[in-house]
RNA sequence: CGGGGCGUAGCGCAGUUUGGUUAGCGCACCUGCCUUGGGAGCAGGGGGUCGGAGGUUCGAGUCCUCUCGCCCCGACCA
């Protein structure tokens, strides 16, 4: 393994995960630090991978009937403090703008660390009837959470998300939105990033401040670590009553409204980075990659014309294809495949003397590193055949680690030494008690990730800490 | 916020224990030649005031105090 000795770069993803996480995203050139504290820059390379993901998703949004709209970055203090639970959950990590200029405000104003009080407030006004609702809105914006700990894209102080707030007329009606974008969410990142997940029930010692029901997408990461993907609330009547949302309906009864609220953010960077990169760097999934593929031109000085416009052709051949041409000619050809192979490129295009004579090209792809000769006439489907399969072969290896990285246990001490030893996920039977779910939590660090939708386990089991009989199976795991 | 580790050139590090003249090394960068099928080679060159502030001292990267930031492990969170 002489090749081991190029990608001294970054550290081994096996050896040391966290490690290999930053070096990956720095190397790579998707984001870096700043001298504040959790605030980190999105480079180029990096925001356009959120805009894929961004993009992605804003369709299937708009595709379900909502519009986007945007609402203040500031939030009075008074706001926020109406819904009791929610407040409390967010106090801590609160940033509060004193001052506007010199003078000291009246009001403290908090930085949103999420938009339902804003937004509420403003929906209070806009709700008169029923036939004001559903109200199907979505911003796209940065929120701040003062965060003690933060990690590049995994929980930075400010970052960048989606947040859908919805007014319904029915608890049922509510309830089904609830659960159309949990879907959206699970679509999303199966079919665009390649990264299964298990969407399920957060317990009620999980769920969001505020939120009647709360449902999550759960993913698992390189270093069987789960990790919360996105998440879509059941608001209820909550925030309704303190925001006095209410309706005359059709009974000429007044009443009030039922809400959802729902998001994902630029963790989901950080999910592709951990799902699918290996110790070369990134491996990005084709759909959302900002380069599918690179064509590495390789000539020599009496070549360079005759290689670098065959390349140009199939440069234009490919239009449609998110493909970029590397003639830079300070780099040799082998340095440049260590690089787009760390910044996690689907497909490499190599092209030299050789293989025109020939009438080919090399084709490597990234996640198998395998390399394959094609005909540069057929080069336009080969790619394009190429990339699907990509796409396909990522999503199906991450399925294949959650699925040996998940655990059928039974018993509380076999639970212990395989989140010890095995870590992932394990679907254990639990009585429905946050009381166990606590003491679990404290012995072992394991949290209940959901209890999933799609039954898991027939019939009956007997909770793993107390020993009463169940029909609940749910996911723990440790996480992010 | 508790425990631990660490901030010296863009990156990775040595030097700090035992203070001593112009602070080193590898990579990267610039110039030239030469090269280009898995991180080429040679020659020459530029760049740091040692995270920041204060202090001790004839003298501080090195000692003391405070502070900011990063990483890991906990408690908290998308």
């Amino acid at each position: 393994m002489v090749e081991k000795e190029f990608v001294k770069d970054i550290p081994s993803k096996s050896e040391d995960f966290s490690a290999w996480y930053t070096a990956v995203i720095r190397k790579a050139g998707l984001a870096d630090y700043t001298s504040l504290k959790g605030c980190m820059v999105i480079k180029p390379y990096g925001f356009a991978l959120w805009e894929n993901v961004r993009n992605a998703l804003d369709k299937r949004i708009k595709e379900t009937g909502h519009q986007n709209a945007y609402f203040p970055l500031f939030i009075p203090e008074s706001l926020l403090k109406k819904e009791a639970e929610h407040v409390e959950g967010f106090a801590p990590e609160v940033a509060w703008v004193t001052h506007g200029g010199k003078e000291e405000l009246e009001e403290r104003l908090a930085v949103r660390p999420t938009s339902e009080a804003i937004i509420c407030s403003i929906y209070s006004k806009w709700v008169r009837s029923y036939r004001d609702l559903p109200i199907l809105i979505n911003q796209w914006a940065n929120v701040v959470r003062w965060e003690k700990v933060t990690r590049l894209f995994l929980r930075t102080t400010e970052f960048l998300w989606q947040e859908g707030h919805t007014v319904h007329r029915t608890k049922e009606e509510a309830q089904e939105e609830t659960l159309r974008m949990l879907n959206v969410y699970k679509d999303l990142l199966e079919t665009e990033l390649a990264i299964p997940v298990i969407s399920g029930q957060k317990t009620e010692r999980e769920k969001f401040a505020g939120a009647l029901k709360t449902y999550s997408i759960e993913a698992l990461m390189g270093d069987g670590k789960a990790l919360q993907a996105g998440t879509s609330h059941n608001l209820g009547q909550h925030f309704a009553k303190v925001f006095d949302i209410k309706f005359l309906d059709e009974d000429q009864k007044e009443k009030y409204a039922w809400q959802t609220s729902w998001g994902v953010s630029t963790r989901l960077i950080g999910a592709i980075i951990m799902v699918h990169g290996d110790d070369y760097g990134l491996i990005l999934p084709p759909k959302i990659a900002p380069i599918q593929s690179v064509i590495v031109p390789i000539f020599k000085k009496n070549t360079k014309e005759f290689v670098l416009s065959k390349a140009r052709e199939i440069k234009d051949v490919l239009k449609g294809i998110r493909v970029e041409l590397d003639d830079r000619e300070e780099y040799t050809p082998g340095w440049k495949f260590n690089e787009w192979e760390l910044k996690g490129v689907p497909l490499r295009i190599e092209i030299g003397p050789r293989d025109i004579e020939k009438g080919n090209v090399v084709l490597v792809r990234r996640d198998t590193r395998k390399k394959v000769v094609s005909p540069i006439a057929e080069v336009k489907n080969r790619v394009g055949e190429l990339l699907d399969i990509i796409q396909n072969d990522l999503f199906l290896k991450a399925r294949r680690f959650v699925e040996d990285n998940t655990h059928y246990v039974e018993d509380y001490g076999k639970f212990k030494k395989t989140i010890e030893e095995k870590k992932g996920f394990i679907i254990a039977p639990w009585c429905g008690s946050s009381e166990c779910e606590e003491k679990i939590k404290e012995e072992t660090k394991a949290t209940i990730r959901n209890i999933p939708l799609a039954k898991v386990k027939e019939g009956r089991g007997k909770c793993i800490y107390c020993g009463k009989e169940t029909d609940l199976y749910v996911y723990f795991a440790r996480a992010y």
